[in-house]
DNA sequence: AATTCCAGAGAACAGTTGTTAACTGCATGG
DNA sequence: CCATGCAGTTAACAACTGTTCTCTGGAATT
């Protein structure tokens, strides 16, 4: 289906990720909205006016990271959630793909709990949607399950956002554990993790017993 | 005991103040890390060097107004959380304490929630730190419940992490409800209310049932 | 082979930034 | 009452910002 990329637009899109690759590390010690886009292309080695071949504002460039940083996570969000084994056996799964993907990517994960309350309104709108989807997503997992038999819609998108946002807040709390010496990493990992493991099985037993 | 200021330190606090409060307004559309500090001065109608006469820089200037946002929320804390009645009458009174808090001081609550992953070290920090003592405070409070007998430290702290972070998010979603059309304004924050609500009680079961 | 297209370069613009130094005037303490 | 302290002013600095316009070289189209 998709027609090879003659060299003009291959090698535009090589220096609009170069762009993106470079904002995304800047962005590891300051927020979108102090970043110019001078400083990112003097990173890139491109001409600040190249910058605009590409993204209209870095704003525009903002939107495109949520994109990079959450578009592709919807699938593997579907998969674990719907695994099956019983519940303590998928909330060690859980858990050790975030931190997996944590570890994989952290300037992404930084980048999104930084500015999904940050200063720049199209980026917080277009994680705002991200987190909706994967809410709704959850919550038709959630359906599948024999737990959810007799709960109406609202309380299953209820605890589909209860569990996102857990997702996330632990997500940040694993990108805490791999700053500061190195040493003690392990174990502060292994704390976040025990920490997020009790608190999923807490609101898990309080998914089981929603309808007494 | 405090000694009544002389008309200059008097002085010194109002324009300290005047600072801390056009900072704020400014940061409603912007992050710390953005935030210029000849736009604060000019803001007040100062000078920019009056600037140095009371912060380092805007870092500092960050963390002032971290202590201003929540250092007298200690109090209100653990008031609201040991209050006695039934578990769902707690749950509501928490709720309303924090729509009400949201309505008072959005500004102070936006800050909080953009500048906690923010890009400005020292203020994430003092918020970490801020939010640890809340934490504290709400463990201690849980362990006078006789709810709490039979549980571990660990696992109250874990617990009270839990109620702190639940409470910034919905602190959040009133903050959203705020913004777009004041029509439907009553309706949204209704929504956050009924949502926060069940998600609360949804803890609140898993919490009965911990040491099943 | 001739023509069009367009990603990126280059230069220049007006406006902004943080920080320095030396100053002024008034409240304060001796 | 006089000398000191210090909050806030003024002026100047080099460095930086986003945006515009013009230009160029090579890929794409005809």
């Amino acid at each position: 289906m998709s027609h090879t990329l003659g060299i003009r637009q291959a090698q535009k899109q090589k220096t609009r990720q170069a762009l993106l690759d470079a904002a995304l590390g800047l962005l590891e010690e300051q927020s979108l909205s102090s970043l110019g886009l001078r400083e990112v292309t003097r990173a890139v080695g491109v001409a600040p006016t190249a910058f605009y071949r590409h993204f209209r504002s870095t704003a525009d460039l903002g939107v495109a990271l949520v994109e990079e940083a959450l578009g592709s996570l919807h699938p593997m969000i579907r998969t674990t959630v719907s695994t099956t084994g019983d519940h303590e056996e998928r909330v060690a799964r859980a858990i050790d793909l975030i931190a997996r993907h944590v570890d994989g990517y952290p300037a992404h994960v930084r980048f999104i709990a930084r500015e999904r309350h940050g200063g720049v309104q199209p980026v917080r709108e277009a994680i705002r949607d991200q987190l909706a989807r994967f809410a709704q997503e959850v919550k038709d997992e959630l359906a599948k399950d024999a737990v959810s038999e007799g709960w109406n819609e609202d309380d299953l998108l209820m605890l589909a956002h209860l569990y996102v946002d857990q997702m996330l807040s632990t997500a940040s709390l694993f990108l805490e554990a791999l700053e500061g010496p190195e040493e003690e990493r392990p174990d502060r990992t292994r704390r976040v993790t025990q920490l997020a493991t009790r608190q999923m099985r807490l609101i898990g037993l309080g998914r089981h017993h929603w309808l007494d």
